[in-house]
DNA sequence: ATTTATATGTAATGATATAACATATCAAGC
DNA sequence: GCTTGATATGTTATATCATTACATATAAAT
């Protein structure tokens, strides 16, 4: 079965469980705890392949029996953007699993006004004149985010204007 | 008299009267309403020249006896935004006056994570990578923000860790 | 086994944002 | 100037996103 991964389409069962498997490792390797509410947040960003709210992610929690109150998916969601499993798409306050976990990555989104699919392509870091204008001020970066809005292909179609 | 611009000093005074006089002009040669309670969302950003929440805003709109409701603010913000004389920071859901009005930019943000303070930056339009991965995806772009969080050169000293 | 840190559950609340509709003002054509 | 249509403002109500605070449970370290 395929289904589609930003704008493509993909085996889906399999980077389903590839992705698991990697956060599995990675916790395990840090003695991060990789706990059941975790596990099936992840489970749920990347079942669905799109940005989803806090609130569509809890609402799947409580379905599968974990708590029903907005700490349970904060906290869980939290704990996978700090690990890099999953990111924020700051400008739609949503959530989206990881498309390269594990690679050190700054993310960029594409994300499209129309459909709400979001894209994340591979920038390289600090390549983007940020860094240049970071050290000028004497910033320190800890995090990047670029996020870009507009229409993705099939949009373009169905809203040529 | 001046005041921090970010992480640096300049004439706030001239700052603020010049950037009125520019939308003021820039509306003028558009036929574009900058009414006053428009105006005034304006100056109170440049005023303060950090970012500013709606409500925030809202509180000194409604001390001005404009409308004390959140669309009042929400639609002078977003008038503001639309042509480009004010940014939303997206990762703050709060607002600052563009430090370059007129110019046609990729607006970039450096925020303080501690004393959340937001400096813009200049970065060169599309030479940031996004545009090669936007167009290998079809992907069409209208707007793009950069936006960094880290430590300011002054809290890297209060915060050395 | 005890202690300490970490994680979860829940209630309450805070912060951000929009929909819907009434009224007012502006801008254009007559 | 007056009418008309478009744009802007004011207000109520409500939707959506996010955190604080505290109790309980589980894991990890000694």
């Amino acid at each position: 079965m395929t289904k589609a991964h930003g704008f493509h389409q993909h085996d889906h069962a399999a980077c389903i469980s590839d992705a698991l498997t990697k956060a599995e490792a990675y916790c395990a390797a840090r003695k991060l705890q990789f706990t059941p509410v975790r596990r099936r947040t992840l489970e749920v960003l990347l079942a669905h392949h799109r940005s989803m709210g806090a609130y569509e992610v809890l609402s799947h929690l409580d379905a599968s029996g974990f708590g029903a109150q907005p700490p349970v998916a904060y906290r869980a969601l939290d704990f996978l953007v700090k690990h890099g499993f999953a990111h924020k798409v700051e400008a739609m306050n949503a959530y989206v699993a990881c498309s390269h976990p594990g690679a050190q990555h700054v993310p960029a989104f594409l994300i499209c006004r129309q459909c709400s699919t979001v894209q994340e392509a591979q920038i390289e870091p600090m390549q983007n004149g940020l860094g240049d204008a970071a050290q000028d001020a004497g910033f320190a970066i800890e995090r990047a985010v670029v996020e870009a809005q507009g229409l993705c292909p099939l949009c373009q179609q169905s809203a040529p204007e």
